[in-house]
DNA sequence: CCTGAGCCTTGACACAGATCAAACGCGCGA
DNA sequence: TCGCGCGTTTGATCTGTGTCAAGGCTCAGG
C-alpha cells in the first residue's frame, strides 16, 4: 500500500493532467503561477478519510487521481453517498468553515490542495476562477438532482444500471475513445458504497447485479471488471 | 383566480421584496440600474407550467413572490420534483439554452425574468453579480445534497417530518419573529407534490400524516393548516 | 338545492426490498 | 502450506410501502 506513496512528485501546474477541466482550467499561465504560490499536494491511501464532516478545513483542492467519495451520516448510522468525487472535481466551499460531509478515499488519492485564504482571496480578484468554480457547480447540482430521481422514483434494478451506465461513460470520456464497441471498466466502489449511494442495502446490490448479469445486461470478470456488450440495452434497463 | 393578476405594478428594483437576497443582492444602485434596462415581471397563476423540460429559454430570473417547482418525469411518468422555488430563488442557468426540468407554478407565482443574453453579458464584467449566483448555487446543492440523504435512507414518517420541519423553518424565517411559541402555517403543496418531492405515493404521505396527527406531533386544521406544537419532537422524528 | 370535480382519507392486499443468517472465495500474513 | 478476514453471494423470511378500490369532504357552477 506504501508502494508509489512518493510516486506523485508535485508538478507544475501547466504539465497537470487535470489541467483543462479542473477549477483552474480558465486560469492564464500568470494566474497559475499565482496559485502555485499556496499549492500544495497531499496523498491518501485507499479507505483513508481526507475529511470528517464538521471538522474545520483550511483548504480547498481539487482531485488530481483516484476516486473519492462525499458522504452524510445520521446518528444511527444509516449513511447515504451525495456525491463522488473523480479527477478534477473540487473539494471544499469558499467562504465556509467546515465540511459538511464525511470526505473519504475511496483508492489511493492525490489532491491538489489550495490554502483557503488565499484561494478565496485571489477569487475575488480573479473572475477566471470564479466562473469556473460556478459553471462546475452548476453541474455538479445537475449531477445531484439527477440523482434524486434515481433515490426517489427507480426501482433498485433500474438504480445499478444506472449507476453502471454513469460509471461506463465517465470511464468512455475520460478515455477519450470514440470506439463504440463493448465498454469494459473495473468498479471503482465495494457493494457497500454502490449500496450508500444508491439507498439500498448491499444485499440487495449483490442480487440485482447477479440478476443483471445472468439476464446477458452486463458481463462479469472476477467481482469488479464490468463489460458492457450492449450499452442500449443499459440505458433502457436504467429508464 | 384573476383577480389580482395585475396588481403586481412593475416596481423598482430598490424596492424590491427580494432586494437583498435574490441574485441582484449584491448589486450597487448603479448596477440596478443597469438590470433593469433588461428586467421584466411575468405572472403565472397557480398550476400554470412556467417552462417545460427542453425548452428553449431566452431568460433567467428571480421567483418574487409565490411558489414553484421543479420536477423530472421518466418516460412512463413517474415523476419527481427535485427543487422547491421560493421568493429570491433563481431559475435558469446562464450559458445554457433549454430548462433541464420542467417549472410548474404551486400557487400563483411573479418572476422577475431578465432577458439571458443581456444578463450573461453583465455577469461577465460584474462580479457580484457572479459571486451572489455561485453563493446561492452552492446553497442549493447543499439543500439537493440534504435531500439525498432523506431520498435515500429516511422512512416514510421521517420524510414527512423532514419536509414539515423545512417549510415550517423556512417560513419561520420569512417572518421573521424570533419568538418559539407554537408554529403555524400553510402547507403550500398538495398530497400528490409532497409525494412526489418525497418519492412516495400519495396515500402512504396522507396515512403518515393522519398517523403523525394521531401521534400528537402535529395538529391540523383542515387539510392545509398545520401547527406544530413541538419543533424539537419533530425534529426528533425527521431523524 | 343538487351535482360534479378535485382533493383527501381509509381499507385490503401484494410485492420489492430489508433483515437475518450462512457460507463462499480470494489474498495475505504466519 | 494453512488459516484468517474481508468482500461477496445466496437463501429464508419479514415488513414497509405501493397498488387497487371505495368512499368522504368541500367548493363552484347550474
Amino acid at each position: 500500500m506504501l508502494k508509489d506513496k512518493n510516486a506523485v512528485a508535485p508538478h507544475a501546474c501547466v504539465d497537470c493532467p487535470i489541467r483543462h477541466r479542473a477549477v483552474c482550467a480558465r486560469c492564464e499561465v500568470d494566474e497559475l503561477e499565482e496559485l502555485e504560490t499556496f499549492k500544495y499536494y497531499r496523498t491518501f491511501e485507499a479507505g483513508q478519510t481526507v475529511i470528517w464532516s464538521g471538522d474545520r478545513m483550511d483548504f480547498v483542492g481539487s482531485v488530481v487521481s483516484g476516486i473519492g467519495t462525499l458522504t452524510q451520516t445520521m446518528e444511527d448510522g444509516r449513511t447515504q453517498m451525495v456525491g463522488l468525487l473523480l479527477p478534477s472535481d473540487f473539494v471544499g466551499r469558499p467562504g465556509r468553515e467546515g465540511s459538511a460531509y464525511d470526505v473519504v478515499a475511496t483508492t489511493d488519492l492525490v489532491m491538489c490542495c489550495f490554502r483557503k485564504k488565499p484561494f478565496e482571496q485571489m477569487m475575488l480578484v480573479t473572475p477566471h476562477l470564479a466562473q469556473r468554480l460556478l459553471e462546475m457547480t452548476l453541474d455538479e447540482l445537475d449531477a445531484a438532482r439527477e440523482w434524486m430521481l434515481v433515490l426517489g422514483r427507480k426501482t433498485a434494478r433500474e438504480k445499478i444500471a444506472s449507476l453502471l451506465s454513469i460509471i461506463a461513460r465517465r470511464d468512455a470520456t475520460l478515455r477519450l475513445k470514440g470506439g463504440d464497441g463493448p465498454l469494459a471498466f473495473d468498479l471503482p466502489l465495494t457493494r457497500e458504497a454502490m449500496a450508500d449511494y444508491l439507498g439500498l442495502t448491499l444485499e440487495t446490490v449483490s442480487r440485482q447485479i447477479s440478476a443483471l448479469k445472468r439476464d446477458g445486461v452486463i458481463e462479469l470478470e472476477g467481482k469488479r471488471h464490468v463489460t458492457i456488450p450492449n450499452f442500449t440495452r443499459l440505458m433502457e434497463e436504467a429508464g
